[in-house]
DNA sequence: TATACAGCATGCATTGGACGCATGGAAATC
DNA sequence: GATTTCCATGCGTCCAATGCATGCTGTATA
């Protein structure tokens, strides 16, 4: 039968593992009272250590000879090992850094189609800026973000979040509504538009990787209506080019909607369904929280989406 | 730029060396109370180490997650380098003489299951002989043995190796070859014991821990060959008593199947295949080269091996 | 839904052991 | 012999770690 307990994790627990760091000292010195000295002690209570470090290696360690103490065999024996000791202890509680110029490695995030075609450049730049040697993989999340988080396997999530789960936090991004784009000379705006024309008109619908339902259509399956989807294109710019020389319309976050509108080749309207508003938010486990790459990760993923917002704001 | 400032002296000397060893038990259990008796110490104190320790380390180290704590990213980065500083702490206190009989503590052995089948009951026998207060465990070494030789996980490992990479030494144990093995009135005997006929054949297989194919498989897998596994048992004499009664085979180390041979009731046979032959050897880190405790394990192990190769030749 | 249980964190009182001051003995130097 | 340096020890102080007690939170079960 197995049993738990380890030899030496019992004498682990009765050593004074501080008594270690005395002992370097007495050991470079050779003399208790200039060790004492550099711990920042008084002599006695250097003196006292060496007497308790003399009780747990039953040794002398330091010995009387010309012209002071010397070392004991048992102590040049020591001495080595102890300074990898020491050092080990020293990288392992080393401050944790992380420098974004010099780090290499990959970052997976999370984030929906529409979503990362605004975001995606803004944090890109700021990565060829600050970290032009670590890369970036940017996933649709499908059905199981919170899960990715929790396995491990993406760092973040940029998505529509009402209650995260416990071990994941969560933060605020920016707010999303969707808004309804054609181009600025269409027959539909001769006439209010109402859901039927809305219906009637042909579509284009922006998705990079081509997964998941767009969530217009989400809303108008709710409602038992469909629109016609007559093209699915992966790239924004070719839906604004393809827009914009035909009666074609699209639906979009109004972040990149102002951003086509911004181009006066297209006419913004509000979509003639109700499809809410939604809070964009960062997601991650409470594991990375305080890892400074994944501070890093968060702040630059943070400032991206206010680069968006701002350069957006300031080319209306 | 970031630097790294170590002034480990500096920082040592107000650091509480000894809540590494509570972190080290927080961490293996992922549960405070766990740790706590493991320490040998209430609920609360171990609860405020893990305080102290969160700051000391600027990170919460064990955060909440399903069915309990997890660690965090840091304290994944952190664990395998505490460990080698506790275990060279140890090595450094141990001491410089080690008395079997006195001794207590736990030893790490990594060693395949149909070798530790044959090998272990004359190591436990030298245990239980020379230090009975010494506890053996004994676990299949799976990918990594060399890795846990290296992080102070394992004590040293019996296996097949080809080479021993910088900082890890060998010695050659005994070497093996693979049998086959059937009651003694099989009515497979009747004939030559051809490939297709053993593979028409159904097997048992001994496997103590249940982890990782068998050799036979292996090599079967690589002719693109299977053979039916009609059952799998941990122990050995089990798999005896029922090969006893059936027409179940088996395959297993020469020095095992001859110790059922022995028994009049089986046959020892040939493998249809070439399974070649091959040599276990002792490994462990150098690290570990002259510390007494491991200059005795290692006797123990090869002495061992040669009460199993002497007991096995007797009783023929 | 209510209850029971497990686990973690914190308030409070206690105390053991490390500390510094003071001191004296031993050894070396002048 | 006097002086200086170093080490070890007596004594009193104090503080940080400890355990008991407790309450909160989350999970499982009836």
């Amino acid at each position: 039968m197995l049993y738990i307990v380890r030899m030496r994790e019992v004498d682990l627990r009765r050593i004074d593992l501080n008594l270690l760091v005395a002992l370097e000292a007495l050991l470079d010195e050779k003399n208790v009272t200039r060790a004492a000295h550099r711990l920042g002690m008084s002599q006695p209570a250097a003196s006292r250590a060496l007497g308790r470090l003399r009780a747990v290696f039953s040794d002398a360690l330091l010995v009387d000879g010309p012209g002071g103490y010397v070392l004991s065999s048992r102590a040049e024996e020591v001495r080595p090992m102890l300074r990898r000791i020491l050092a080990g202890v020293g990288e392992l509680l080393e401050a944790n850094s992380f420098d974004p110029a010099t780090a290499t490695g990959r970052i997976r995030l999370l984030m929906p189609d529409l979503q990362a075609a605004v975001l995606a450049p803004h944090l890109l730049a700021r990565f060829a800026r600050e970290a032009p040697s670590l890369d970036l993989d940017i996933v649709a999340p499908g059905m199981n973000g919170i899960e990715a988080l929790e396995h491990g396997v993406a760092d973040a999530m940029v998505a529509l979040i009402d209650e995260a789960p416990a071990g994941i936090h969560r933060r605020r991004l920016y707010d999303e509504e969707l808004v309804t784009l054609m181009r600025a000379h269409h027959p539909a705006l001769a006439g209010k538009l109402t859901l039927d024309r809305f219906l009637a008109l042909e579509h284009i619908v922006v998705s990079v990787t081509g997964v998941g339902p767009a969530p217009v259509d989400e809303v108008l399956a709710r409602m038992g209506r469909t629109r016609r989807v007559k093209l699915r294109v992966p790239n924004f710019f070719a839906a604004v080019e393809i827009a914009a020389r035909s009666d074609l319309i699209m639906t979009l976050p109004s972040g990149l909607a102002r951003a086509a509108a911004n181009m006066r080749r297209f006419v913004s309207l509000p979509p003639p369904l109700d499809l809410g508003s939604f809070t964009m938010s960062l997601a991650w486990h409470a594991r990375q929280q305080d890892a400074p790459r994944h501070i890093w990760l968060r702040r630059a993923i943070v400032t991206a989406a206010m680069d968006m917002s701002s350069a957006i704001d300031v080319g209306r």
